[in-house]
DNA sequence: CCATCCATGTGCATTATTTCACAATACTAA
DNA sequence: TTAGTATTGTGAAATAATGCACATGGATGG
């Protein structure tokens, strides 16, 4: 009875939200948990909860809650990480070298194969994790030898749109942007965007509100 | 005429990536820009680029545009990104020392003026940027000392909690987290977090589903 | 000075998302 | 077996956000 037909785009989003505390909550305590603790423990609406996971399919007993151990399991199958998906990443400054390196990311099954970079002095170098930098001319040959679907873009803004061609040339169909520009991508290929300083453009638009609020409440 | 009765959240974040390809258009081009145009270049509708300046006032003159120079300096004002803000980081890892020497954030007036960490090997080195590692004890005094506003946490899961309360405790009024859990504060406190993970979740979600689509369509 | 053009600003309809509130139902204990 | 309790799953109401469509009003040229 899984209608999924129309999902909500935020659905998504908090699927992968719910699973960090349930991931915590394996190892000791109960195997149990209501919609209401999870909610708590994501600062959400405990209806949403369930809302979201009826998306899906029935996970719950009604009276009990969800069995914490196949919950997990069950989003992890919708979210499709219960696979290893192979990335490569182009532009191995400060911010490329900390993903790359990045345990979140292995533990989740995203798996960094390749890493690229045009900067002539970087190619060549080991990292830590084993990988060498290579020549962005590698791109194209590496994703198919690799079977790399996902890329992540490091470089800088000017260079960001340039480095989605070729990959999406390549064949990578997903690419998570860091650089504070909108790239344009064709059909076969999606697109996530990641700016840190929108968000502190959101923190300080509410922090000066907050400020004025107080003078004049 | 400004309403700022009750702006949609998703306004604020879309005010300050319309600033993203302006700041690129100031340099060169026409002074003046079309709602099209902008909505164009961010992948938006043209109503909503209207509908999300008219809630601040009236910024474009009718069948002209938006000045560019002007409709910046506005957006700057309304995001309150046209002054300096202080920031510290805790957890000097690969991401924290990435963020630290990110000219993005300088750029737009976000100031690192402090570095903590709890691993006694990193206090005391000395960053490219010219900070030093300080001991996690320091955060309360240094706060308070360099007016630090905003927090930003780079630490590991299980210390951010911790962390967090450390720094509202110090005085300081936003967080900008990067680890990926919930961390609760109190009222005074507000905070964003940044999840690399729940973007690369989504990702694959609906890369699986494309691939789905494909079968049975 | 008037007519025409063009892009803004905005009321309103539409669409999307969240939340409420309650019926359905699994366990527990007597 | 039945009453009681707890918590799910979900229709329907409420809320939020988006997008249309057009009246409005500056700018320009004759």
């Amino acid at each position: 009875m899984t209608k999924e037909s129309k999902i909500p785009n935020p659905t998504i989003e908090r699927l992968a939200f719910y699973s960090r505390p349930l991931e915590a909550l394996l190892k000791g305590g109960p195997p149990v948990i209501s919609s209401e603790k999870l909610a708590g423990l994501c600062g959400v609406n405990p209806a949403q909860v369930r809302k979201d996971l009826a998306y899906f399919g029935e996970f719950g007993v009604r009276g009990v809650g969800y069995e914490i151990r196949d919950l997990l399991k069950e989003i992890k199958g919708i979210l499709a990480t219960d696979r290893e998906w192979a990335l490569c990443i182009v532009g191995m400054g400060n911010l490329g070298i900390s993903l790359v390196e990045n345990e979140n990311f292995k533990k989740r099954g995203y798996l960094f194969v390749a890493t690229f970079d045009s900067d002539a002095r970087k190619i060549g170098r080991q990292l830590p994790c084993g990988l060498t930098i290579e020549p962005e001319r590698k791109i194209g040959e590496l994703v198919r030898e690799l079977g790399i679907e996902i890329g992540v873009i490091t470089t800088p803004s000017r260079a960001a749109q340039r480095v989605t061609e070729i990959l999406s040339d390549a064949g990578v169909k997903a690419i998570l942007n860091f650089a504070p520009i909108q790239v344009r991508t064709p059909e076969s290929c999606i697109v996530e965007n990641v700016d840190f300083s929108v968000k502190l453009e959101n923190l300080v638009y509410h922090l000066e509100r907050l400020y004025k609020g107080k003078r004049s409440a």
